[in-house]
DNA sequence: CGGTGTTGCCAACGCTTGTTGACAAACAAC
DNA sequence: GTTGTTTGTCAACAAGCGTTGGCAACACCG
């Protein structure tokens, strides 16, 4: 019932597999099959090592922003730094396929869905309070930042809106810093938030 | 072989409910037999007037953003008509689900995905060249527009990341006006698009 | 009234899914 | 070298899926 080192091997190519699938095909139709198949395995291997497929997703999507740390960085340039780091971090060859996993996954299966509102609520709201304090606001900024960064991510990556894809990153981060920054620093509405449930 | 007006009170059950659980439940975990449940009908007569799953996905998808006209409004008032025209159409208790269908559905519905191209695609560039004119820019304007739209609707409507929830629909027009008017008629970057595929 | 086509219900098909258990091979420990 | 545990293979299960065809009840048209 313990698991030795001899298993690595697989185990980490399940853990490949099942990211791969879960990022390209989403929760419901990426079949504990087709990522054993993938990784070269048999199925009830997988269920062995993650004892079921909310297991198997669970251990895939065990995920991090990564957020740099912006503490001594002027106010003025966080906000280019933050657009930087996400685009960056999402681009490339071998880019990370986290945000898509999680983002891919969490449309669909509730799970998914708790552990994105935790990862921006709490990383993002960290970062902001670098910025502005530990100010009533914060997390107001914090989910104004994610629907921009959000959206990004899915018009660009998984809906692959054409002007949205055709956008090479430099102009990517440039177009969206000041609506960053705007949302950072900027005064926000007159309007206050009436009831948060 | 042809329907008639005495099964029509079925078909709009049908279809209804359709349009209920595709929202809720995206394509993978609705099922023609909860669809048929719902409806208070037999899961064959769903196959009898829809043909399959993919046919009857179609038929509630079928759907318009019913963007307003907005010839002879000053240009500085449009982005706020348009946050207006957004928020108000994906708000209330008798809610046009519409956006929720399409978006729970397109991120795994190759169908919806191309759907949702087109109508984004269409509709707002439509939109957007009302007021630019029919300059180069215009696809790359409303694809930005789209980006914080769909960032809007995902975050607050299906991953309901709490300090987005909490903003009452004034406040929430109010601050992602000067986003979309930025978008919409602001300059763009200096980098140009290099090739748009 | 009799005939024709539409509607609704029922049972079943073939298939895929997640999951389980049995059993042989490979390894580790003493 | 024997014992015990971990790894891998195979076959099967129960459940749920989309989908199909048959058949009774009904409505309409002559």
């Amino acid at each position: 019932m313990a698991f030795t080192q001899r298993s690595e091997p697989a185990r980490a190519a399940i853990l490949a597999a099942a990211r791969r699938r879960f990022a390209s095909d989403g929760y419901e139709r990426t079949t504990i099959r087709s990522v054993a198949s993938d990784a070269g395995v048999d199925p009830s291997m997988v269920m062995r090592y993650y004892q079921n497929k909310e297991g198997l997703f669970s251990a895939a999507v065990d995920i991090d922003l990564h957020l740099p740390d912006v503490t001594g960085v002027p106010r003025e340039e966080i906000a280019g730094l933050l657009a930087r780091h996400f685009v960056k971090r999402w681009e490339g060859e071998l880019a990370d396929e986290a945000i898509t996993v999680l983002l891919r996954s969490a449309i669909t299966n509730p799970a998914a869905a708790e552990r994105m509102r935790t990862v921006f609520g709490q990383q993002v709201l960290g970062l902001v309070r670098m910025v502005t304090g530990d100010t009533p606001d914060s997390a107001m900024r914090a989910g104004l930042i994610s629907t921009q960064v959000l959206g990004i991510a899915l018009t660009r990556y998984i809906l692959q809106l054409p002007p949205v894809v055709a956008l090479d990153p430099e102009t990517l981060i440039e177009l969206f810093t000041p609506v960053l920054d705007g949302f950072l620093t900027g005064p926000l509405a007159a309007a206050t938030v009436a009831r948060s449930s």
